[in-house]
DNA sequence: CGAACAGTTGATCGGAATCAAGCACTGTGG
DNA sequence: CCACAGTGCTTGATTCCGATCAACTGTTCG
C-alpha cells in the first residue's frame, strides 16, 4: 500500500477522462489487476470500453446511493470507501490501492461512497459493457468472483477487529496488513507509508483520532515501531506486533 | 428470522446423512434458496450431488480452518458463523436462516466456523461437484455471485454498525433486520422470535450480555418494544425504532 | 510571516465492561 | 409433586478505558 511511488509518474497525468489506446498493455499494475486474466487480444476488448480518469486527493469518485453505472480499477493512488450515518459519523470499510477493483457490492445504487485519498488514476468501465465482457470471458468472471470472495473474507476479519479488538490490537493488525501488502508488491515490509490521515485510520478502526494518536505513541514508546515522519511507520519488532494483533491474518 | 416454524416439522427428521431422492422438488425453502434458479430437470443434477444433514442445537457444522470441501444450504433452522481470537473472544459475523447459502468466503480452508443455533437441516454439496455444476449452469453462477455481493453489502453495513453505532442503535438495527426478514417470508413483521441467546446477540453486535440485556430493558421501558418471553420481541413502535437505528438499511 | 490543518498531549467525563448477586425458567431425579 | 442443579437473563455496584473537551505543537503553503 501505500505505494504507487513509481506508477504515479509513469502513467500520463492526462485529462480527467480520455479513451485509452494502448494503455492496458503497458499498465504497471496489470499483473495484479482484474484485467490480468485477459490475453493481449482480449485486453483490447476491455480497452475499448475503458475510460481513464484522474482524481485529485480528496475528490469524490462516487457517492453512496448514486446509480452504479460504472466499475473501476485503481491503477495508481489510494482510495477509501465508506458509509456514513445521518449525523455525520463515518465508517471507512476499506482502503483500495493500485490494482484493486472497485464497484463490487452494488446493486442499482452504490452501497458506499468512494473518494481519492491521494491523487489517483482509475480505469472506468461501464457496468453493462463490463457485464457483456464477463459473459464472454470465463476467466474474467472467475476473477471477479474470487475478488468478491476475498473481499468478503477481509470484511469478516474486519468485523472481528471492530467488534472484539482493543485499540492496540486494532492498530497492530492494521499496520501488519499494510506490511503484508508491501510484501505482495515486493516493497520493504518494515517501512510503511501511510497515505491516509489519522482521522481516516480512526474511521477505519472504529476509534477517534486521539486514541489513534495515543496508540501510535504507545507502540513507539514500547519500541515496536518508530515514526520518522507523520506518514511513515517503521516496524521495529514484527513478532511483538503480531502478538499484540492477536491473530494470524488480520 | 427466525422462522422456520413450519419447515421444522415438514422436513423429514432423517438420519444425520442420507442421499436425496425427491427432496429438492418438494423443498419448502427452494424458492428462496440457491437452487431456485434451476429447472426441474437441472434440479435433479443438483440433487444427485446433495446430501441432507441434520444438526442439533449447538452442534458444529465446520470449524474455522477446516478444509472447505463442502458448501451448504440451510433448509431449516438457524445457524451462526463466527470468528474467534486466541483468548476466546468471539465475533459472530452472521446468522443464517432457512434458504441461506453457507460456504462463501472460503479458499482452501473455511475462514470462519459455523454452528447450529437451533436444530437445523442442511443440504450439503461437495465443492468440486458444485463447481462443475456452476460451470454448466450460468444462472446458478449468477445466483452465487449475487449472493456473494449481497453478503458483501451486508458485511459493510455490519462494519458501520460495529464501528460507529451505540448499543441502542445496534440493537434497534438488529431487531429491524429480523423484522424485515420476517416480511420477506410473509411473517408478521412486528413479532420477532429470537432463536439465539443474549450472548449470541452480544457477540454479533460487539457488546457484552449485560449491555444487551440492559438495552433490551431500556427499549422496553421506552415502550418501543415488549418482551412477552425471553425469546420473543414485539416491536411496538417501528418508527421510533427506525429513528434510533439511525439508518435505512441496517 | 501567519493562517489553516494535522497531529499530539493533557484533563475530565461518561458509558460500557467488569464484578457480583439474584431471579426465572428447564429439566432431572427422588 | 417437589427439591434441586444448571442455565440463561436481569439487575446492581464499581471500575476503567476510550470519548470528549481543550490546549498546544508542528508542518505546509499561501
Amino acid at each position: 500500500m501505500g505505494l504507487n511511488n513509481t506508477s504515479e509518474k509513469a502513467l500520463s497525468p492526462g485529462g480527467s477522462a480520455h479513451q485509452g489506446t494502448d494503455y492496458c498493455s503497458q499498465c504497471e499494475v496489470r499483473h495484479l489487476a482484474i484485467c490480468s486474466v485477459l490475453e493481449d487480444e482480449d485486453l483490447r476488448a476491455l480497452e475499448a470500453i475503458t475510460e481513464h480518469r484522474s482524481k485529485k486527493s480528496g475528490e469524490t469518485i462516487f457517492d453512496e446511493g448514486d446509480p452504479s453505472n460504472h466499475l473501476f480499477n485503481v491503477s495508481s493512488g489510494t482510495v477509501r470507501i465508506y458509509k456514513m450515518l445521518p449525523d455525520g459519523r463515518r465508517q471507512i470499510t476499506g482502503f483500495l490501492f493500485a490494482g484493486d477493483f472497485l464497484g463490487l457490492a452494488s446493486a442499482e445504487a452504490y452501497a458506499y461512497g468512494a473518494e481519492a485519498v491521494t491523487d489517483a488514476h482509475l480505469c472506468r468501465f461501464s457496468k453493462t459493457s463490463f457485464q457483456d465482457l464477463a459473459l464472454r470471458y470465463p476467466r474474467l468472471r472467475k476473477r471477479l468472483f474470487d475478488r468478491a470472495n476475498d473481499e468478503l473474507t477481509a470484511a469478516q476479519e474486519q468485523m472481528l477487529l471492530l467488534g472484539r479488538k482493543a485499540p492496540q490490537e486494532k492498530l497492530a493488525s492494521f499496520l501488519l496488513r499494510l506490511s503484508r501488502h508491501n510484501q505482495k508488491w515486493g516493497l520493504p515490509p518494515h517501512e510503511i507509508k501511510l497515505d491516509m490521515t489519522r482521522e481516516d485510520i480512526a474511521d477505519y478502526l472504529g476509534l477517534t483520532v486521539e486514541t489513534v494518536s495515543r496508540t501510535f505513541t504507545r507502540l513507539k514508546t514500547s519500541n515496536l515501531i518508530s515514526l520518522p515522519s507523520r506518514n511513515r511507520v517503521i516496524i521495529e519488532d514484527t513478532d511483538a506486533l503480531t502478538d499484540i494483533a492477536e491473530d494470524i491474518s488480520g
